[in-house]
DNA sequence: CATATATTCGGATCAGTGGTCCATTTATGT
DNA sequence: ACATAAATGGACCACTGATCCGAATATATG
């Protein structure tokens, strides 16, 4: 890639990010091309879509949600590890609003740019689950899928402004229901 | 009301019920008003924005589901009445997709036509719990409008293409948070 | 350093969206 | 039958994501 593609690649991803967490995913991708200087051809030549420039952005977090999966798989308590988890996938998307939908979609559709990173993200989450289930500290009858529904579903709940206050403490009803020790009442 | 303009309305309303259910909340209206052999322009002043229409539609719904609440309010078992009517409102959101976001976005918008429809949904499913707390069968740390949030978001699971197929199964794990009797484990 | 060439750039453009305006048509009451 | 108030829809606006292609530019070679 030459230098000063490069140079315009990286300086737009800065931008993008920080459009993206001001204006969440619906962001407009001329302001985007605006804030950066650049012409909107210059924006989608490196990024085709809008998919792909999400992709580029999000996946570092997915990847570091995925690392911290395995290090809290030899983390003392499998209860303790799996919620933990979960908090850290919740808040993480309160970063980048509306990005749950995106999830969602990627998670089943193969031809997708995240496709391979929420796939990834799921297993990393069933591997805590197995422990934990396993441990007899969370409920046997979901999976990896489950629980990365409900992960989404939560981070939606939050994304909401209007359900957002509610976010924390219906964390806390849906993960009583999910790991034993966690009932709070 | 002329007599025309009340045909069209009526014939927009048709229409646009159906193009909802076909094409989701995101439906274009330029299509809905093709569809009813009607400029854009009438369509538009009968309904000034998507969310007049939207509320048009929906209205007659909403009505129903808090009309369901009172009659269960009097039904044999405050726990069972719940549930039943939990599952109600999930089960209703799956006839036009994408509405949970407008319905998350009304509750809190005072300026939302939906916004009355919302409120009293959310008093009539907030007097079924209260019902049900009182008799010991639900968890007594949750109130009407997580209630609320707890219908969209698992409403909104049910919208996700991918998610859908467990949105069944979630909505028993979540119930199980809220009404004692519903663990199924 | 000069030149050739391959790559990158961005303005012009396209089809689509929700929304507004206003001249024309049409239904209604007298 | 006519006057008038109301309903209509095509033309238009600003915006969206996306594509094309002539112009500008960085790099490699002589």
């Amino acid at each position: 890639m030459r230098a000063d593609a490069r140079k315009n690649r990286d300086h737009l991803l800065a931008v993008a990010g920080a459009a993206l967490t001001e204006e969440g995913v619906d962001v407009s991708l001329r302001d985007i091309a605006r804030r950066a200087d650049v012409g909107l051809a210059t924006l989608l030549r490196h990024f085709p879509t809008r998919e792909a420039l999400l992709d580029a952005l999000l996946r570092t977090s997915f990847d570091e949600l995925t690392a911290r999966a395995a290090e809290l798989e030899t983390s003392g308590s499998p209860e303790e590890a799996l919620l933990v988890w979960l908090r850290d996938c919740v808040a993480w998307t309160t970063e980048y609003r509306g990005v749950t939908v995106l999830m969602a979609a990627a998670i089943e559709d193969t031809d997708s740019a995240l496709h391979a990173s929420c796939v990834t993200l799921r297993a990393a989450g069933a591997r805590l689950l197995a422990r934990a289930q396993a441990a007899g500290a969370a409920r046997g009858d979901i999976d990896g899928t489950d629980l990365f529904a409900l992960i989404a579903a939560l981070a939606w709940l939050g994304d909401q402004p209007s359900l957002a206050p509610r976010a924390d403490h219906l964390f806390d009803v849906v993960a009583s229901a999910v790991v034993s020790g966690a009932r709070t009442e």
